[in-house]
RNA sequence: GGAGAGGUGGCCGAGCGGUUGAAGGCGCAGCACUGGAAAUGCUGUUUGGGGGUGACUUCAACGAGGGUUCGAAUCCCUCCCUCUCCGCCA
C-alpha cells in the first residue's frame, strides 16, 4: 500500500512512478475523496470534543450534587443530543469515504526503485551476470526433462492426472526421492547462512494476502476453500511474512531472516496451454522460500545477499543460470526492485526463471502493518519486506535432469545431492 | 461436535456507567546515591489521525461490529479468536 500522505502531497511524482510499470493509473479519485473525508472528519472531530465536553460537565455537576432532574442538566442533554444526531448522519459518510479511499489503494502496486531499470516489458529486463557453462547438446538428442522422468519411471503425469487434474505430477520411487532431498539441501544451506526455518500454515485466510498483495488484485490466481475464509498458499511468502502482521518489532531483533519449504498453489490463470508439460508449470508445487524483514536503511544490501543465497544453491548444484534485473515494467505488484535467476535448460536451448528475488520496501510492511520501534525513540517505522525463491524445487528438478542427462539414458546425481540420495545416478528404476 | 472460561498498554494484571488512555507490577530510559556496580529512591515510558515553527492541542483505539446513554473498558446484541474439560482423530 501507499502511503496516502505522500499521494496528496506529490501526486505528480508518484503517477510519474507508477506509469514507469507500463500500465494506467489514476490519482484523481483517491485525492477527490481524500479531500471530502479529510473536510468530513474534522466536522466530525469538533462535534466530538462538544459531545465529550458535554459529557464532562454534566459528570461534575452530578457529582458536586446537582440534581439530575434540574432544567441546567436537562439543557444539557439535550445539546448532547443533537451532537449526536448530527454526527449519526456525518459518520456512516464518512466511513464510506475512507473505505472507498482505502479499496483505491489497495489496488495501486508499488512504486519501482530508483535503482530499477525503466522499461515497457519484459523484453527490457537486464541481464547482470551469468555463472557455468552452458551445456549446449553436441548433435546427439537431448530429452526434455519430463520425457526423461516419465522414462526413468520417477515422473507419473498419466496418473496425477487421473488423481487430480490436468497441471498436476505425481513423483514416484527416485524422484520423489530427489525432490525431498533438494528440499532438505536448500533448507540446510539456508539455514548454513542464517536463516531460521518456519514451516507455516499452508491454508492461510483472506488478510494475509492482502497484506502481501495478493488480494484483492488477484484472487484469481490462488485456490480458494469456498466454505472457509481460507486459500491455499501460493507461496511461503505469504504466511511466513504475514507472521509478523500488526507486531511491533524491536529494532534490535532486525534484521529477521527466515526460510520455509512449503508447496504452493496457483490456478495459473491467463497461462493456458503454455508449458502443459513437465515439471515448469503446475497448480501444485514444492518451493523453498526465503524471507526478510529489515531496517529500510539495509534492505538495498539485504537484497543483493538474498539474491547471493539463492545463486549459492545453483552454484552448489553447478547448474548454468543467469541474473536478470526486472525492468520497472516487468515488475512484480509489491516489489520495488527485483532479481529473477534464470536456470538454463538445454533442451529448451534457454533460460527459465527459477527465482525471483524481491524487495518490496515497506509496500507490504504497510498492508500488514508490520512496524519496528527503535528503542529511545518517539513512534515507529515500517519494516522493509524482502522475499525471494531459494529455489523453487521442481524446477530444479527439472535442470538436473537435463543438464545431467547422459547419452545411455540416465542422470548423473550432482554431487552436493549423492549424501542425501545416497546415490550417484538415477536410472534402471524397477518402478 | 458438547460443556465452561476468557480476550485490557512491550509483557503481567486491576477496573465492571461519570475529568480512566486506563491503578499496581515487570520491563525499558533518564536522574540521584556509589570509586564502579548491585540494591534503593525519584522521574519518564502506547499507537494512529487532524491542527500549530514550537511548548502544545484535539480526536480515535480496552478482540471486531452494532445498540442503550448526555457519557461505555464497564450494560445489551451479533460475530471472531484463545484457553480448559469431554468426544472424535493423523
Amino acid at each position: 500500500m501507499l502511503d496516502l500522505k505522500k499521494i496528496r502531497e506529490n501526486p505528480q511524482e508518484i503517477l510519474k512512478l507508477l506509469h514507469q510499470r507500463n500500465t494506467d493509473y489514476q490519482l484523481q479519485p483517491i485525492l477527490d475523496l481524500d479531500t471530502q473525508q479529510r473536510e468530513k472528519q474534522s466536522i466530525k472531530t469538533e462535534l466530538q470534543a462538544r459531545s465529550n465536553e458535554i459529557g464532562k460537565i454534566i459528570g461534575q455537576k452530578m457529582r458536586s450534587g446537582v440534581n439530575s432532574q434540574s432544567e441546567e442538566i436537562s439543557r444539557l442533554k439535550e445539546e448532547g443530543n443533537n451532537v449526536k444526531a448530527k454526527l449519526a448522519e456525518l459518520e456512516p459518510e464518512e466511513r464510506e469515504l475512507k473505505a472507498k479511499i482505502d479499496a483505491l489503494l489497495l489496488e495501486l502496486p508499488n512504486l519501482p526503485s530508483n535503482t530499477t531499470p525503466m522499461g515497457k516489458n519484459e523484453t527490457e529486463n537486464i541481464e547482470v551476470r551469468r555463472w557455468g557453462d552452458e551445456f549446449i547438446p553436441d548433435g546427439s538428442h537431448i530429452l526434455p526433462h519430463g520425457e526423461i522422468g516419465e522414462k526413468l519411471g520417477i515422473i507419473d503425469s498419466e496418473r496425477a492426472v487421473k488423481v487430480a487434474q490436468s497441471r498436476f505430477v505425481a513423483l514416484v520411487g527416485m524422484g520423489a526421492a530427489l525432490e525431498r532431498a533438494l528440499i532438505n539441501f536448500m533448507l540446510d544451506r539456508q539455514i548454513d547462512a542464517g536463516y531460521i526455518e518456519v514451516i507455516p500454515p499452508v491454508l492461510i485466510n483472506s488478510e494475509s494476502l492482502q497484506g502481501t498483495g495478493q488480494l484483492p488484485k488477484f484472487a484469481e490466481e490462488s485456490f480458494k476453500c469456498e466454505n472457509d475464509d481460507l486459500w491455499l498458499t501460493p507461496t511461503a511468502e505469504v504466511p511466513v511474512t504475514n507472521f509478523y502482521r500488526g507486531e511491533i518489532l524491536e529494532a534490535e531483533k532486525l534484521p529477521i531472516y527466515h526460510c520455509a519449504y512449503t508447496p504452493c498453489f496457483r490456478r495459473e490463470a491467463g497461462s493456458y496451454g503454455r508449458d502443459m508439460r513437465g515439471l515448469i508449470r503446475l497448480h501444485q508445487f514444492n518451493k523453498v522460500e526465503l524471507i526478510k524483514l529489515v531496517h529500510p536503511q539495509t534492505s538495498g544490501e539485504e537484497h543483493e545477499k538474498m539474491v547471493n543465497n539463492a545463486e549459492a544453491i545453483l552454484q552448489a548444484l553447478k547448474l548454468p543460470y543467469r541474473v536478470v534485473e526486472l525492468c520497472t515494467g516487468d515488475i512484480g505488484f509489491s516489489a520495488a526492485k527485483c532479481y529473477d535467476l534464470e536456470v538454463w535448460l538445454p533442451n529448451a536451448n534457454t533460460y527459465r526463471e527459477i527465482s525471483s528475488c524481491s524487495n518490496c520496501h515497506d509496500f507490504q510492511a504497510r498492508r500488514a502493518d508490520i512496524r519496528f520501534k527503535e528503542k529511545g525513540k518517539k513512534g515507529t517505522e515500517y519494516v522493509h519486506t524482502l522475499n525471494g525463491s531459494g529455489l523453487a524445487v521442481g524446477r530444479t528438478m527439472a535442470a538436473i535432469l537435463e543438464n545431467y542427462q547422459q547419452k545411455n539414458g540416465t542422470v548423473k546425481v550432482p554431487e552436493v545431492l549423492q549424501p542425501y540420495l545416497k546415490t550417484d545416478i538415477l536410472g534402471n528404476n524397477e518402478y
